[in-house]
RNA sequence: GGUCCCGUAGUUCAAUGGAUAGAAUAGAAGUUUCCUAAACUUUAGAUACAAGUUCGAUUCUUGUCGGGACUACCA
């Protein structure tokens, strides 16, 4: 039990000891208590003092009292001021779950449940290389399955990718008249790059022809639908879906190019997934519940013979579900996938992680799938996230003002290797050594940046800040642990172990207090992680852990403490702290360097 | 037009209705015979505006002003 249980816990049945009254977790709040004051936990007392009528002061006072003499072994003190009950938390407690919890990897993490969590993350294009705006899907979906994980859900990463449609036949059509038959190997260039290269090349010559059109004296609308390199596209489109037989070795040959190099990124990242979609493979899903809904009078017809369903009472319009022609649409496939999903999988819950701009289409989905009458409906879960922009506006495609994620992973790593050379501390490293130090560092501060915001919210990407390696970022998280596994070296604690009992029995300083107060914490920031399905709790977590560290570190000596038992102390301190920054940043796809 | 989201230090981000609104960075001033100065310490600086709800509002409600997303027989 996390001690603000334990303090709400105690608190309710010292209150109906005093009051002979039944009091719940809702009746009163338990809080930190301010750096400003004295004390660890603080009760606020003004949701009682109405039920209770008495003064603040006097309720502080007699519950204060109630819970020392109820709780001897878990308070040392008290003290009221205003409405405010603040509690001190005993030292020798504080001692105890050091000693039971010093060394424990799984310390904070949940016991295992039964419960099958689906997180679909990443699903990209095939017709272009992934850029930043994907980094943060991929770091967030990530980061949020190993967050679930560690609450004891088994969960399963999948990811489904867009492999059909026209966008890639528009890179196929580029290809074939403008390629002369290169390929990634020919041109020594990553697969995902060639074969993006030649989307922006479809979009520069449509763009062309369409303004030729217009210069003579075809309408904007005319000009689009007339431009011959957009009618080849849309042929083969329509030949894929035919399945003509050259059109399909062409898809598959350019696809493959694609999956080279997303799994060159992906394994570079970390993104890994139990289980992959392709949509080639789901798009006819999803049609059999048309005519089932038809039946029922859920969806209905038009004239013209496209299927639809009503949603204005929710408030979202009618949506179409198959077209005139039979054919069906993204929502339809999407039905089809959720109801596959759950069935393959016994899912207990859906996640998708997927953009904001989306926000609609989910809504749409879940209420579609709610009105069908499917049971998973409430299990499905939009993950939104807010899109990511530069400092001078939104990235654009067609305006060239994309972050490529290659790129930015590269400049980043660069920058890692740029500041350690600048530092000198690790001229003895090898070369594979010191590569693995720059991606550490480099992916480290790059996942760190984008999930240290709450997810739901836009962010602003800012190049400069974004290789900052001071401050609120991770390698600051991480050389707090490099120092501390240097502690642990030249004490030689590796190989013999802390002696517990040996531990200080003196009274705990300010910052050793603190910082056992905050480790204690790290159980109830994940599940609060996920929960919210939010990353950025564990980031704010581990770095002001490591802040409190590091004013822990100037302040005393671990190595050389005042005496062996608070040596004994500071080094349990440390081990756990480096314990937790190393769980909670694996918790983010951040490795931690032994030194730096 | 309609639906939804967002406006907090110069900048980027925090704050389950609770105490004097926290960090980081940029600015100013310091700390290295001693466990890694990628660190630490001190300092200055903000709730868009206006009403309301109440013991108490950055948080809830309404309005105004600004910004964004969505509103395809596209995927």
């Amino acid at each position: 039990m996390s001690f603000t249980s334990y303090i709400q816990y105690a608190a309710i049945k010292s209150l109906s000891k005093l009051y002979g009254k039944e009091f719940s977790e809702n009746d009163f709040q338990v809080n930190e208590t301010k750096p400003e004051f004295t004390g660890d936990y603080t009760i606020v007392l003004f949701a009682l003092v109405k039920t209770l009528r008495k003064s603040p002061e006097a309720l502080g006072n007699e519950l204060g009292e109630q819970l020392v003499k109820d709780n001897p072994a878990f308070f040392s003190g008290f003290n009221v001021i205003k409405g405010f009950l603040n509690l001190l938390i005993a030292d020798e407690r504080l001692t105890q779950l050091l000693k039971e919890n010093y060394q424990n990897e799984n310390f904070g993490k949940k016991e295992k449940t039964n419960k099958n969590v689906m997180v679909e993350y990443s699903s990209p294009n095939t017709n272009k290389p992934l850029h930043l705006g994907h980094l943060r899907n991929n770091f967030l979906g990530w980061s949020v399955a190993e967050i679930l994980k560690a609450n004891g859900n088994k969960v399963v990463k999948t990811s489904i990718v867009n492999d059909r449609g026209i966008h890639i036949c528009k890179s196929m059509i580029a290809w074939e008249m403008f390629a002369h038959g290169d390929t990634p190997d020919s041109t020594k260039e990553k697969g995902d790059h060639f074969v993006g290269d030649y989307y922006v090349k479809f979009n520069d010559v449509y763009k062309q022809e369409v303004d030729g059109l217009m210069k003579s004296g075809k309408s904007e609308e005319e000009a689009k639908k007339e431009a011959p390199i957009m009618k080849k596209a849309q042929q083969m489109l329509f030949d894929w879906e035919q399945g003509k037989r050259d059109v399909r070795d062409l898809w598959k040959m350019m696809n493959e190019w694609v999956y080279t190099g997303f799994d060159e990124t992906y394994r570079r990242i970390g993104s890994d997934f139990e289980k992959t979609f392709y949509e080639s493979e789901t798009y006819l899903l999803g049609k059999d519940f048309v005519k089932e809904g038809l039946e029922k009078n859920i969806l209905f017809k038009k004239d013209d013979g496209s299927v639809w369903i009503d949603l204005s009472e929710e408030n979202l319009g009618e949506k179409l579900l198959l077209r005139s022609d039979g054919t069906s649409v993204y929502m339809t496939q999407d039905i089809g996938l959720a109801k596959q999903k759950f069935e393959e999988f016994h899912l207990d819950k859906s996640i998708y992680v997927i953009g904001d701009e989306q926000l609609h289409h989910m809504k749409v989905l879940k209420e579609i799938i709610r009105k069908l009458g499917m049971p998973f409906a409430d299990e499905i879960f939009h993950l939104s996230y807010g899109m990511v922009e530069l400092t001078t506006g939104k990235m654009k495609s067609r305006e060239g003002t994309v972050v490529d994620a290659d790129d930015l992973i590269d400049e980043m790593v660069a920058t890692a290797e740029q500041h350690t050379k600048e530092l000198g501390k690790v001229n003895d490293f090898s070369e594979e050594e010191l590569k693995e130090l720059y991606e550490t560092l480099g992916l480290g501060a790059m996942k760190f940046y984008l999930l240290r915001v709450d997810p739901k919210k836009r962010m602003i990407f800012n190049p400069e800040e974004s290789i900052d390696f001071h401050g609120f970022t991770g390698p600051f998280v991480q050389y707090t642990y490099a120092r501390i596994q240097s502690i642990l070296r030249k004490t030689g604690i590796e190989e013999t172990e802390i002696s517990l009992n040996q531990l200080s029995t003196e009274q705990l300083l300010p910052l050793e207090r603190q910082l056992i107060i905050m480790l204690e914490k790290y159980g109830n920031i994940l599940s609060d992680a996920a929960n919210e399905m939010n990353p950025s709790l564990v980031a704010g977590y581990v770095f002001n852990l490591a802040k409190l560290y590091n004013s822990f570190y100037t302040e005393h000596s671990v190595a050389h403490a005042e005496t062996e038992a608070k040596k004994q102390l500071r080094l349990s301190i440390s081990v756990m702290t480096a314990g937790v920054i190393k769980s909670g940043l694996q918790l983010l796809g951040i490795k931690v360097p032994e030194r730096m």
